[in-house]
DNA sequence: ACCTGAACACCGTTCAAGT
DNA sequence: ACCTGAACACCGTTCAAGT
């Protein structure tokens, strides 16, 4: 493990590697010690609490998503699209933090990252027509749906796959059961039915923002 | 607290008061423990771990939701929007629990009354003439947006509403500052923003729907 | 059958002591 | 400045012993 300034980057790298492997629960202190051969008490000296570092997770992965994203759309509704799936991909990269901003005491909103990606969708809203109370409601929409399902698909990382293709294959009867054969074949739904639900609810926004 | 076998529903009882008033990551057996008169190694008797505590309390929640529902709409659409507003109306009751399904180990999807609103939503989406790959798409976007936008929404019970406020007051020179004066008008806008957008989605699988 | 008390193997966090 | 080791106040869980 390298001293200095890095240390933090260091440990949030490690920390990010350890929770995709053994899940973000597994996550402890003593355990992210020894992946980065620090002693457990001395990352102390770089975050104040457990709860910075889940919290330097999420803020990784977002500046990840946005770094990615290069040439960004001009037409408002695909810019939405393209940023929430930019942020989706990255969260897809690392399932096991998506659950992590929803712990009770996460502040994700308080990230540059995190502000920048709210800055980008709300003047794309804006750029669509759409103002005041109606625009604070469809931004709340996009923020709950990227979010909260992402957090919701992902979450039992890194064995949330085998327990959606169950919850599938439970639904006997309902013809569900072609789609529930491989945990591949879910993944796949999950990411093409997420990007439907935020196709139609972009949609519909900008058809509401019409005269 | 009263013996037999009701001790396990005044634990839950007890456990979805305890988080309510406390946090979900308050509840520990020990406080637990207390709350009820029991010792508190002796809910080992009653429940396998701390994890089927926490199912149980969905459960309960989802059958109070599903108990509430009473007649329900006979247009499958309508029927689609008044089971989820049952659901989220059930949460906004209990907002500690809404993030706990989020768990790594939860399988909620086990116990009967969400089989049971899984069951009602996928008839329903097949009565609007939506089969295979097509339905299979839609139930997942309406389950990732029922329950992970909830879940978003409700995080950090009790104090969920303080944060979000001030994420949206934190929006600034977006116009959003209106919206952010008070708790009470985030939750306002909170309820009808996830109805807007659960509206959205319906209307849209309706109109895939049609030939 | 149900409950109790002690114990186990962990947590996150603090802090005086080292270099 | 940064790290160490011991300790504190907790966890969830187990289990022999009680009634």
């Amino acid at each position: 493990m390298s001293r200095g300034p890095d240390t933090r980057d260091a440990i949030v790298v490690a920390a990010l590697a350890y929770a995709d492997e053994h899940g973000i629960d597994s996550l402890t202190l003593r355990g992210l010690g020894r992946a980065t051969g620090l002693h457990h008490t001395a990352i102390y000296r770089h975050f104040r609490s457990k709860e910075e570092i889940l919290n330097a997770l999420f803020e990784q992965i977002a500046a990840e998503s946005m770094a990615s994203l290069g040439e960004v759309p001009t037409d408002p509704g695909e810019r939405i699209i393209a940023i929430a799936l930019a942020l989706r991909a990255g969260l897809h990269e690392h399932p096991a933090v998506a659950g992590a901003y929803l712990q009770p005491e996460a502040s994700i909103a308080d990230s540059l990252p995190a502000r920048q990606l709210q800055g980008l969708i709300l003047s794309s809203l804006s750029e669509l027509g759409l103002e005041g109370h109606a625009l604070a409601q469809r931004y709340q929409i996009l923020e709950s749906y990227v979010l909260g399902a992402t957090a919701f698909d992902f979450s039992g990382a890194p064995a949330h796959l085998e327990s959606r293709r169950q919850r599938h294959r439970m639904a006997d009867g309902q013809d569900l059961e072609a789609e529930s054969r491989e945990t591949d074949t879910i993944d796949l739904l999950n990411e093409e039915a997420f990007a439907l639900g935020l196709r139609t609810l972009v949609s519909a926004f900008t058809r509401d923002a019409q005269p």
